[in-house]
DNA sequence: CCGTCTTCTTAACAAATGTCAACCAACTGT
DNA sequence: ACAGTTGGTTGACATTTGTTAAGAAGACGG
């Protein structure tokens, strides 16, 4: 299993992480691949661990009176999870699956307990990605509420082109809080504008 | 300045906290007073504390061209602060300001740091805070995204009944999404159902 | 190469929500 | 007690957004 980005976003979060820190944390990992279409997470289950994604693209979505809606699209070097599940060991709202063929790097809610208890810089690593990913996602609320649908789209064209490139646009659509319809015209508007 | 509140909301989210951690932490509480109307932390302002508050209600809210848009209320015994802002330590997007007298317990973002490097149970509590913070965040994302506006004043009731007790209700409709006259409709349609 | 999915687009129409303006009730300070 | 302010409601109307249905373009497996 290859490590290295990993470990790269370990140094970068955490600089004063040791040899012997990360041989502690490495031991721990596991590796899983995922094809596309299959589920990292469903609705109802207790999410058990956090995945780094070495390579591939995933969605967190809701499937509400038959209609899914994605909340998040997460990519390589990034860490993904129903975290709100994994935090509290309580049963996901959320669906997580994969929209691209993934290799993933998994790490246990027991064993990030057990490295938060041995060494504090773990902690600070828990600390810093909570921070950041209240930092994310206060941000989509603030988008959600001040912008307009078309802002919106903007804003993800402008902030996480990879959405653009490599999520179908009907996905898009349920993120931004539009019909894919809606956003069809959107997109013809920005295209040609009067 | 009266410290129970406080130290018990540290004493409930890290129980191993010593009498020597509190004292550490105590001693660089810093009391202050807001009046009806007054900011905590303005637009533009990088935020240099988080504020536990003792008594009273406060706001978070966006200024968008000459509406208020509002993103969250706090009250008696949690934590308020441009969050953001106090971790990246860059100018805040949004205005705090207080919707009632308060009293306010502050610490600032050089002792936090400070306590982070002395005692990682401060990283503990610091990790924590960041993790509830964004379970509760992550979860107005997901009203906004899944429920009707009505569905989403009603979580509000059921949910955060303090904010419909005292905030009057042209805000409640900003922090929903709608204006505030399709708010009072929603009350009208919900208080004489068909 | 063919059919079948999947995704995107378009149009007509419907429903939800916003805008504007007026009015009312409650509260506030003098 | 009074005038001013604030917050809430209502109605008519405009705009935005959703719904439904149909069709087109491209991807993909057999």
């Amino acid at each position: 299993m290859n490590l290295i980005q990993i470990k790269t976003y370990y140094q970068k979060l955490i600089p004063t992480m040791q040899q012997a820190d990360w041989e502690a944390l490495s031991s721990r990992f596991n590796y899983r691949q995922l094809k596309k279409g299959e589920f990292l997470t469903r609705q109802g289950e207790i999410t058990r661990t956090v995945s780094f994604i070495n390579k591939g693209l995933l969605r967190m979505c809701y499937l509400i009176e038959g209609k899914e809606i994605c909340t998040g699209f997460v990519c390589e070097n990034e860490y993904i999870s129903s975290y709100a599940s994994f935090l509290t060991q309580t049963p996901s709202a959320e669906n997580i699956d994969a929209l691209e063929e993934c290799e993933l790097v998994n790490l246990s809610y027991e064993d990030m307990q057990q490295l938060y208890k041995t060494n504090p810089v773990f902690e600070t690593f828990g600390r810093r990605i909570a921070e950041y990913l209240f930092i994310m996602v206060s941000s989509q609320t603030t988008r959600l509420l001040t912008l307009t649908p078309e802002e919106r789209y903007q804003s993800v064209i402008e902030y996480q082109p990879f959405v653009i490139q490599r999520v179908p646009q009907y996905m898009i659509a349920s993120y931004i809080g539009i019909t894919p319809e809606h956003l069809s015209r959107i997109r013809k508007k920005i295209s040609s504008p009067v």
